[in-house]
DNA sequence: GTCTATAGGCTGATAGAC
DNA sequence: GTCTATCAGCCTATAGAC
């Protein structure tokens, strides 16, 4: 039968992303891959050269469905720095909870030490995103929104608590099902909230004018 | 040559820990993790019954090593919650810097479901580690030290933002090499004070009294 | 307890028909 | 472009000598 090429493609993509993210480089199998697309194995040799040609082609897919919304709040310079960190965590949060597979994967190749990325996509994608914390952080301080505070610190502490976030709710998933957790984790949105009032204002109780209240 | 049993178990698990932790379960090879231990890959079975009991075993090895530390914080309910905060940073800083090996499994078990962990390990464990930082929380709260925050919440941010750090030490020298990060990663140590400045004041300008100064 | 040799299973990749 | 059939390699686990 002869099908859409693109489609094939497309196919094999979203399958792989599933299944790298879940599985891992190492534990994925084509076979599985392949049956979730409903295409041939050979497929994956064919249009992309084989598994790791497959793998590079999920991660900068993944990966470019973020940049350009980064890219217009990078730019976009003229509101104050709370606003453009609440904007920073809602694009990120986002991205994730339409794509966990991109958090899972972006731990993963960080604990793989980048090794089976392009140097285009590491170099490039990710300098750009951090660029966009460092851009927010330089222009808050320079207007003493925020104190003077290291912008590649804020930025691991920021997107390791956000991906960490996802990546363990398989996790959590499962220790809520064993009753080993004493208290049920936040909904991401609430999480989200919290992340940002603790990039704004930490602990410090009450005296805060800067992260937009709700109650009282 | 007849050797010590003990010693082989242990040289098994340090190994083991060095191997699972970069190369994740499925990527690492039996044979990789005997001959860094000197011992022969048989043993793996001898001693473990298998690479999966191996794993559970190197597991079940980090964490007890932290365990008696957290329990300790946990207990000592007198000091403010600032400084509560600050030994609790410490003593995870201290963990993973001594053994980076904790930081990047509990990342990828985490990411696995902890589909491979005994509920002895997951649950009890993990959630000791989880009550420490609730009890910190709960006491702040309760005598005004810090505005009401969801324990849960807090935890999963410092943990990540924490464990993001260390596990993604390979990658960022990655990176760095390339000359692809535009600016270079902060040190642990900086990094810890960071964390705790963070969460006791967040990024709010000068007005803070509770992070301890440094300067001025 | 330790080692060697080997079995047995599975995986990614390819050749070739259509 | 897609599929079937098949291969060669690798990896874990085991049987058995020492």
């Amino acid at each position: 039968m002869r099908r859409d090429p693109r489609k094939t493609r497309q196919e094999l993509i979203e399958a792989a992303a599933a299944i790298f993210s879940r599985q891992g480089y190492d534990g994925a199998r084509t076979q599985a891959i392949a049956d979730r697309a409903g295409v041939n194995k050979a497929m994956i040799n064919y249009h992309f050269g084989g598994k790791a040609g497959l793998y590079e082609a999920v991660v900068g897919h993944l990966v470019d469905e973020v940049r350009p919304r980064l890219a217009g709040l990078r730019e976009d310079q003229d509101p104050p720095a709370a606003e453009r960190f609440r904007r920073l965590i809602e694009v990120m949060g986002d991205a994730f909870r339409r794509r966990p597979e991109l958090a899972a994967i972006i731990l993963r190749e960080h604990l793989a030490g980048g090794a089976r990325l392009s140097r285009e996509v590491m170099g490039r994608h990710l300098g750009e995103f951090f660029a966009t914390t460092r851009a927010i952080v330089v222009r808050g301080v320079a207007r003493g929104e925020l104190r003077p505070v290291d912008p590649h610190a804020l930025h691991l502490s920021l997107v390791g608590a956000l991906v960490f976030f996802i990546a363990s709710e398989p996790f959590r998933a499962n220790a809520a099902r064993a009753d080993e957790l004493p208290a049920p984790a936040p909904e991401f949105a609430d999480y989200l909230d919290h992340l940002h009032h603790l990039i704004l204002d930490g602990l410090a109780p009450a005296r805060d004018a800067r992260f937009p209240r709700r109650e009282s």
